[in-house]
DNA sequence: ACTTGACCTAGAGTTAACTCTAAGGTTTAA
DNA sequence: TTAAACCTTAGAGTTAACTCTAGGTCAAGT
């Protein structure tokens, strides 16, 4: 089985050696193995598992959550159901990104436009009767 | 002309007085006006702006940039040029966000579905001859 | 044998964005 | 007039997630 050292994975999955290494040490690599020396060895697996810790990471999920799935792993089925309900906690945390990210979108292109207009005018000025114009 | 006191506008747009005054500090709130004794008085236009700064920090942004915007704003039309670069570097970051934690929720689903079925079975085992199933 | 370059750990340092404390001033209502 | 409930500043403390350094081990190539 292919096995990868610690910069290999770091390249592959954009992080740094540094990262990885704080990563093991919190405690959210335990079935990363190591050769007779010390050296760590990743499985293909392992890789897959750092995916799926990036994407809670991108969820905005901090470490000491991800050790808590990380344990639950360790744990077999008895965690099913944690493992189960974390991951639907998750799904409504991101929807709850995804809706206030694009009304952030909206609230950009707003003022995308505005500028546009502004610049074109020259000045912001031309922004200033703007309640009188929606009267009119 | 309505203003607001410190902890009346932390209520409204539910940050803390601390962060308020730590916003002052670092510069991107020159606009707040102070009564003679010296406390700050936000317009309904401080309330406004204070929209905009969290929605650039919702993008991530950080404060420190925020205050080149805010510097900007200041400094009146002859910004106008970098203003609007800024909205639509901006427009593009978030962009790349919504895909980003787009691909995020289908891997966070699949998960879900994932564990329901292993739920349903009572094992995770139920997974373990996925790529045998799909060559058949 | 020895250099090179990758690996290791422990632990210190960094950064951003708060968050709070101490010490003091002001306003309001009984 | 005095207590409560605000406000102020300077500056220290906190937290998460790295990021790096020092000092050392190990394996491969010349």
């Amino acid at each position: 089985m292919k096995t990868y050292s610690i910069s290999e994975v770091a390249n592959k999955l954009n992080l740094t050696v540094y990262t990885l290494r704080y990563y093991d040490k919190e405690g959210i690599l335990p079935f990363v193995e190591r050769t007779s020396s010390g050296t760590r060895l990743f499985k293909e697996s392992d890789i897959d598992a750092l995916k799926i810790i990036e994407c809670l990471k991108s969820t905005g999920m901090p470490i000491k959550e991800i050790k808590s799935f990380i344990d639950w792993c360790s744990n077999g089925d008895s965690t099913l159901q944690q493992r189960y309900n974390m991951f639907l906690e998750r799904k409504a945390i991101v929807e709850a990104q995804l809706e206030e990210l694009r009304k952030t979108m909206e609230v950009i292109e707003h003022k995308c436009l505005y500028y546009k207009t502004a610049l074109d005018a020259g000045t912001e000025d031309i922004h200033k009767n703007k309640k009188i114009e929606i009267k009119n």
